[in-house]
RNA sequence: GUGGGUGUAGCUCAAUAGGUAGAGCACUGGGUUGUGGCCCCAGCGGUCGUGGGUUCAAAUCCCAUCACUCACCCCA
């Protein structure tokens, strides 16, 4: 094959589609309900914009980018994800100046050059959500229920809310202190990736699937009991606000997430049934974002739900009926086919989903394609029928055969069609 | 970037100790000169991922390479 898609970027067949415009659907109805609008920002945007907010030293900007250099020898970079580029379009355009919060939504396709496996894409989806203008909790809340009743509305079950405080600016660098000294104590018995993280990034070290770096981080310090007054109240009384959602919610201190830019709540929503990339939504609060590149001290909290994993896990279940085609016309003779040609139009501009063949083909074959095509019902028209001025409509299902007249046939096949349908309430 | 698995017809998969490929589904036509689903018959369809090597002979053995896939890493 000489064109294929590059690795990790993939075609959405038709098989698939009707799954997507249901969830792009059902999102854009629940973000209503939430006084969340639109925003459609560039997918490429200068790099530095990435570096500055996600954080240089995370895996994203040091080696995940897309970037390309533009003919001034700036670097532009396709999008690794929504939050930066909302941010700057609410700076650029002066959106906090009409006060009070900001709620914005946005759904699309970001890039990240990661090695492809189950559920992770180069190209993959996501429909974000971010509030700007509140320091919560209640916004907290309000943002978790957000992501919840989204994945209600994709009717999607047997998921778990992990929910964890990583502090802010002033109680962090504390915590992670302690933290690097206890992990530098026992490196010993850290396997090789930890030892590095030990020195370089510490609360990853949570993240660690070794049994011997488990038992470690059993014993480590927890960044809850480490939390400032201020982050501690927070916490708490988020956890009051959200003690009513209908989904299990675990508190997991080991929930540490991958862009700098996250201060006191994050969240993930899981599964268990995609294999290794288990997260449907990962977000959280990102008090010093905004004001990091250039906009007003302005707080902020979202997330983003993987649309990949999200279609993965409808697609899972089965049972999905397919829609039918109201008639399939079936024509024999070159002036039946012309003829018959120009009522499907009239039915379609009725809003009718007509079939036809396209190449003259033996009528067997015609009642064939109908068939697999599964059309309720056929019209044959031939030469014997103009000679005769009588169609047949032909019930599919039934076998049962009924004459037209020619003189008015589009009438009478609405009617029929009509009158099928008030009993079977499509 | 690191490991494992898999590449044969449009799809799902066979092929015995190396002897130059087969089935089901799908598609086309016929049995039914103008009537679908079931059945029967026939047909269409493959540079056996690619390149090289061993051999009289390679889908099969060896080497390389590419692609897909799962996992690590990280994340949606």
């Amino acid at each position: 094959m000489e064109f294929t898609t590059i690795k990790g970027f993939r075609d959405i067949l038709p098989d698939e589609t009707p799954y997507w415009q249901k969830v792009e659907q059902s999102a854009r109805e629940v973000f209503k309900t939430f006084g969340f609008n639109e925003i459609r920002t560039p997918i490429l945007e200068y790099t530095e914009l990435f570096a500055r907010t996600i954080g240089t030293d995370t895996d994203i900007v040091s080696k995940e980018m897309y970037t390309l250099t533009d003919s001034k020898g700036r670097g532009l970079t396709l999008r690794p994800e929504a939050t930066a580029s909302v941010a700057r379009a609410l700076i650029q355009n002066r959106l906090y100046q009409q006060g009070g919060v900001q709620k914005l939504f946005c759904i699309g396709p970001m890039f990240r050059h990661e090695r492809p496996q189950k559920g992770r894409f180069r190209q993959f989806h996501q429909i974000n959500a971010e509030l700007f203008g509140d320091r919560g909790p209640k916004s907290d809340a309000e943002i978790i229920y957000l992501a919840v009743s989204l994945l209600d509305a994709f009717e999607l079950r047997n998921l778990t809310l992990h929910l964890n405080s990583i502090g802010c600016p002033k109680c962090r660098p504390g915590f992670r202190q302690k933290l690097k000294e206890y992990l530098v104590d026992r490196s010993e018995s850290l396997c090789a990736d930890c030892k590095r993280r030990a020195e370089t990034n510490p609360l990853r070290v949570f993240d660690c699937k070794v049994e011997g770096c488990k038992a470690i981080v059993q014993e480590a310090p927890v960044i809850s009991e480490h939390l400032c007054e201020e982050c501690r109240d927070h916490f708490s009384l988020l956890r009051e606000y959200i003690q009513y959602i209908k989904m299990e919610v675990v508190l997991d201190p080991r929930l540490v997430r991958g862009l700098d830019y996250y201060t006191r709540t994050t969240f993930e929503i899981q599964t268990e049934q995609l294999g290794a990339q288990n997260a449907v939504v990962g977000g959280g609060r990102y008090d010093g974002l905004v004001e990091q590149i250039g906009g007003p001290d302005l707080p902020g909290i979202g997330f983003a739900i993987g649309m990949e994993r999200v279609m993965a896990l409808l697609m899972e279940r089965q049972g999905r009926k397919a829609a039918r085609p109201d008639l399939f016309v079936a024509a024999l003779g070159s002036q039946a086919e012309k003829m018959s040609f120009t009522w499907a139009q009239e039915l379609r501009k009725r809003g009718f989903w007509i079939e036809q063949e396209y190449a003259p083909k033996s009528l067997k074959a015609q009642m064939k394609r109908a068939d697999r095509l599964g059309c309720k019902r056929a019209l044959i028209v031939g030469e014997r029928e103009i000679e005769t001025g009588m169609a047949i409509i032909r019930d599919m299902e039934t076998k049962e055969q009924k004459e037209v007249p020619l003189d008015n046939i589009l009438e009478a096949l609405v009617s029929k069609i009509m009158g099928e349908n008030a009993y079977n309430a499509r």
